[in-house]
DNA sequence: TCGGAAATTGTTATTTTATAACAATTGTTA
DNA sequence: TAACAATTGTTATAAAATAACAATTTCCGA
């Protein structure tokens, strides 16, 4: 047996990442300044999600002066440009695995590791479209996150009891 | 034609709900002290979310001495026991529609005016459960807020353009 | 290529949300 | 009623986000 829905997110690869970045913004007529391509850098190379601060603090590794409303206004941009998400229950962001096609996208976070698996399936989508319109609520956005426990902790975990 | 899944959140009656969570409470042998059964009451008496410090002003004006942690820990039981639902995208807290059953619920959040309506879909919380475990990750919580404007908004927009 | 408007970034200060740590009080039970 | 647990009060601080304005860079037309 097999799923029907969605595949799994591709290897998270920051050159790639980038690439595609930098392709998506010249498309668009937009600007991947030096800061803005820096901070998806940050996030791209980070096992986990990080929060403003986190990438702050990376910048400031950098040499770079700055303080908080440069990096959320790169954020801002960021996500305006489908480039990154926004992980609302963890105040942190991630890279967006499948940039290009506007979406929310729906993330199964670990909360002993933090890491985060990015989904795209559409029923669950079309559902909640589905809800809001039998509703005759205009739906602008979705947010939509599983909290738990990874395959990696639960082996983590399996092997301390062990 | 009609939906099928989810009825529509029973008209919030403050009354209706603290009696309701009066008896869960003393069915699990746990304590809604005043302290709790209050916050709850000014969750169910507001007609839209409220954020903790919302809701610590209200005490005060009840003559309440307080500071953020008596809130906090009050709106911690009061989601621990499935009382309240915490809005994540929004830091706000809401009233659950159906306390008893412990659930996350699906939230359709106005950006315009606040209001919340609650949803209880099946088909998507076992979608985000089959994807879940699909990629062997331990489901423990949801957090599903679909973000928009209200038919009354909608409503309201289309009068002021008129 | 020069100058001015728009966009981007820097900077300072503040607001909003949440928690840590410990003291005081209340409730429960032996 | 003493002792213990649970709840609430209090002070202080941490963490996340934004407001407001200044400086800089980029872009584009004259």
């Amino acid at each position: 047996m097999f799923s029907l829905d969605t595949a799994a997110s591709p290897p998270p690869d920051p050159r790639q990442a980038l690439a595609r970045a930098d392709a998506l913004c010249q498309e668009r007529g937009v600007r991947l300044t030096e800061l803005r391509r820096r901070v998806l850098e940050i996030l791209w190379n980070s096992p986990t999600p990080l929060g403003a601060y986190a990438i702050l603090d990376v910048l400031r590794e950098d040499g770079r002066t700055g303080a908080p409303p440069t990096v959320y206004r790169a954020l801002e941009f960021l996500l305006e440009q489908g480039l990154i998400h926004r992980l609302t229950s963890q105040s942190m962001f991630t890279g967006c695995r499948q940039p290009g096609s506007r979406h929310d996208g729906q993330f199964l976070i670990c909360q002993d590791c933090g890491q985060v698996d990015e989904l795209n399936n559409p029923a669950i989508e079309e559902l909640l479209r589905a809800e809001a319109a039998a509703r005759e609520f205009e739906a602008l956005a979705q947010r939509v996150e599983v909290l738990g426990r990874c395959p990696d902790c639960r082996r983590g975990a399996i092997d301390h009891a062990a």
